[in-house]
RNA sequence: GGGCUCGUAGCUCAGUGGCAGAGCGCUUGCAUCACACGCAAGAAGUCGUUGGUUCAAAUCCAAUCGAGCCCACCA
């Protein structure tokens, strides 16, 4: 037996291991040995291609590599398919800033350009933040990696469009949608943030009536006049009715229109309304079929309509409108403390901008449905079961999704459309050229998807759907694991695009983990200056620790709060288990026999109890229980194999009696071995360098060993 | 306005009906032939508050206080 180093070196061992997995081929469920008749699939939440890897991807690659190594050993055939997300807004912002960086702007380039540019950035990122997961451990196919922008998925979701299209769940629509004037593009209502925020607000006398806004800039258009029906305090005017008044620049003719959507306690009563700019509005604007007239053009500067403030940013405007109705005599008064939300946007917290746009949508009342019906039958299994709660809720109260981005880097919107009529329509082929609506001439959409429509598509896209052998094999996967902040984004459009699309729902478990916060408790952010980068704490205690770090007492949901001491103790327990092994082994013999020889009552007792702690072990496993697994194997490690096996066997090891000698080399080696398995998904490296050191084992690699319940 | 989660030892968190647990930290001692990344011994909690159900409650129910999060078109 060749003499172990006293400490484990983390460092030394790693790459070489995960070198040796990979070469073996094992990742790859084809190639695994037996014959194994059930699948266990988990397809990977694609990376961004647009940064390094982070605290929560590192939870990602530990959580899913445990499930995926247990499922291995338990010897279902395997699949952990990994892929990179060209995450179409996300990675354009962060390119946005490399061009700040060098002087340069999106909107001074190219289209085309531009598109090449952050292409050659994705593909340089995707091999950084891969190797990067290889470092984790992760025990993923690679050779069935996938990029969202792979011509074959790109195929899958122009196929769902059009099938979309056809079924009218698919339209173009000219809607109010929430614009980002600085980032020029339309977003859906899950990437708009609500701030509450203490303005002003103005009451301004409107001929008869005195109305209430926060937002007068918006003013200048205002020609129909607002009030409930039932509002006796207004009862004299008749809705239709015209009425002349003087106005912001000049004297304007008003109608009176009576709709429900009033509140009658708020302000005044009464409102005038600003349809391009302000969704009730909009609405209210369509039920009687008013004019909308746009105020406030993309960049958030006032248009030629408000005349002597035209071309003004509207921080800049409302103060001088405000002046000009004051000498005017239109002001009422104005209250300081006007409490409301605002809406932001998600990235760059510019407010919002309402603006009235044809954009594609998806209705998505008939898309969540099945899947309201699906969980109602237990179909699938939220971890935790909260989980099945919110996302009732949301699905109940969806509303249709805005899925075009005027933004460069995505997937083209594979369509044509009308200037004249405001058609637009699906053309895979780009052979349409007339509309066939209004026989106008048709352009070209240069709108691209929102990267969520085909990451939504995912887990059958990426398996090769409809015709490939993998989807027919693999697909419906059984476990999505993501965080549970994209449970709407992402796991909720999966769902009802994987049923609608495939027939199948796309997993039966949903497996949703929490924030990884820092030591104090708080949210990483760059701007706080707190981020924990995961290879520095790998490089400086061993990727298992790390993992070992992330996993106790980590309950699905919830968030981690992440100290490098806790990950320091881990570092203990891997060196730890090395010293076991290194007990073990040179207290055996090289040729110790597989047969189990005549053991000593004390001895059957330490593998009954050892197979009880198995038994609990596998149970945690089997329902997610992560966090109790791993803390029972450490418990069990460290305080029953080192503290009271290994103490109790000294005697009989130095003693004369060989077969009391024997038998207790043969406990020893039994805990050892089912140990290392059972410790393998939390610990692979330590765990897999040790087996590579056993004289005698069945298998060449633990990896594919057998789980030992 | 609606909904969700959490409140247990200094810190981070398990435990969800039957004598209060873990890791880290802390105190004291120890270079013992696997390991000082260690060993041995130890201190530390009216389980947010109040009421109820029960033979029995940290655990179930109700109320309340506190922390955090999500959803929502009141101008």
């Amino acid at each position: 037996m060749k003499e172990l180093p006293k400490a484990y070196d983390a460092k030394q061992v790693e790459d070489r291991i995960y070198k040796l997995w990979e070469e073996s081929g094992f990742f790859n469920p084809d190639n695994l040995p037996g014959d194994r008749k059930e699948t266990f699939t988990i397809i990977m939440p694609p990376t961004n291609a647009n940064g390094d890897l982070h605290a929560g991807h590192g939870l990602v690659m530990t959580i899913e590599d445990i499930m995926v190594r247990f499922n291995r050993m338990r010897g279902k055939k395997t699949l952990w398919l990994p892929g990179n997300d060209h995450a179409g807004f996300e990675t354009q912002v962060v390119y946005e800033k490399v061009l700040e960086k060098q002087g340069r702007s999106r909107f001074d380039m190219a289209p085309e350009d531009l598109y090449k540019e952050i292409w050659d950035f994705t593909q340089n990122n995707r091999s950084h933040i891969n190797s990067q997961v290889r470092s984790m451990g992760a025990s993923c196919d690679w050779s069935r990696e996938k990029f969202t922008l792979d011509k074959d998925i790109i195929e899958t979701v122009y196929n769902t469009f059009e099938k979309l299209f056809k079924e009218g769940l698919v339209y173009r629509g000219k809607r109010i949608v929430s614009w980002c004037p600085k980032h020029q593009t339309s977003f859906s209502d899950l990437e708009i943030i609500d701030e509450e925020r203490l303005d002003k607000f103005y009451y301004l006398k409107y001929g008869p009536f005195v109305i209430g806004t926060a937002r007068p800039e918006t003013k200048f258009g205002d020609k129909y006049v607002v009030m409930h029906p039932a509002d006796k305090r207004y009862k004299q005017y008749a809705d239709g009715q015209k009425i002349e008044l003087e106005w912001i620049n000049g004297p304007i003719t008003a109608t009176v229109v009576k709709d429900e959507a009033v509140d009658m306690e708020f302000g005044t009563g009464v409102m005038t309304i600003t349809p391009w700019h302000d969704a009730t509005d909009f609405d209210i604007a369509e039920r009687h079929g008013l004019e909308k007239e746009q105020i406030i053009d993309g960049q958030g500067k006032l248009l030629p309509i408000a005349g002597e403030f035209a071309g003004m940013k509207i921080a800049e405007a409302r103060p001088k409108i405000v002046e000009k109705l004051a000498s005017k005599g239109l002001v009422e008064k104005i209250d300081d403390n006007y409490k409301h939300t605002v809406r932001l946007c998600y990235k760059c917290n510019s407010v919002i901008e309402p603006q009235v746009k044809s954009q594609w949508f998806v209705k998505m009342k008939p898309l969540a449905e099945p899947i309201i019906k699906a969980i109602e039958r237990k179909e699938i299994k939220y971890i935790p079961e909260h989980y099945e709660k919110i996302t009732l809720h949301w699905l109940h109260n969806i509303i249709d999704w805005n899925i075009s981005r005027q933004i460069v880097w995505g997937i083209p919107i594979p369509a044509k459309v009308c200037d004249a009529c405001e058609k637009g329509l699906p053309d895979l082929e780009n052979k349409i050229s007339k509309c066939p609506e209004c026989g106008g001439e048709l352009r070209k959409e240069t709108d691209t998807f929102d990267t969520w429509f085909s990451s939504g598509q995912w887990p059958f896209a990426a398996l090769g759907y409809p015709d490939s052998k993998d989807f027919k094999e693999f697909y419906p996967t059984q476990v999505m694991e993501t965080a549970g902040e994209i449970i709407f984004f992402w796991v909720s459009r999966m769902l009802m695009l994987g049923k609608w699309v495939t027939g199948q729902l796309p997993f039966n478990t949903v497996y949703l983990h929490g924030l990884v916060l820092d030591a104090k408790g708080k949210k990483m952010s760059k701007s706080k200056g707190n981020v924990i980068n995961p290879l520095d704490l790998t490089a400086k205690y061993g990727t298992d620790a790390f993992r070992m770090g992330l996993i106790v007492g980590n309950t699905p949901g919830t968030s981690l709060a992440l100290s490098e001491d806790k990950i320091k103790a881990y570092k203990h327990f891997a060196n730890k288990l090395w010293n076991i092994a290194r007990f073990v082994l040179s207290n055996i013999e090289e040729n110790i026999s597989k047969e189990q020889p005549e053991l000593l009552p004390q001895h059957q007792e330490i593998l009954q109890k050892l197979h009880e702690t198995a038994k609990e072990v596998t149970d945690d496993m089997e329902n997610y229980r992560f966090y109790l697994a791993a803390e029972k194997l450490y418990h069990y490690t460290w305080h029953t194999f080192a503290d009271i096996i290994i103490e109790d066997s000294k005697p009989f090891l130095q003693g004369k009696d060989t077969a009391a000698k024997q038998s207790a080399q043969w406990t020893l080696y039994q805990a050892l071995t089912t140990t290392l398995k059972l410790l393998h998904p939390f610990c692979p490296f330590v765990t897999e360098e040790i087996y590579q050191q056993l004289p005698v084992k069945e298998e060449k690699f633990l990896m594919i060993e057998q789980w030992p319940v």
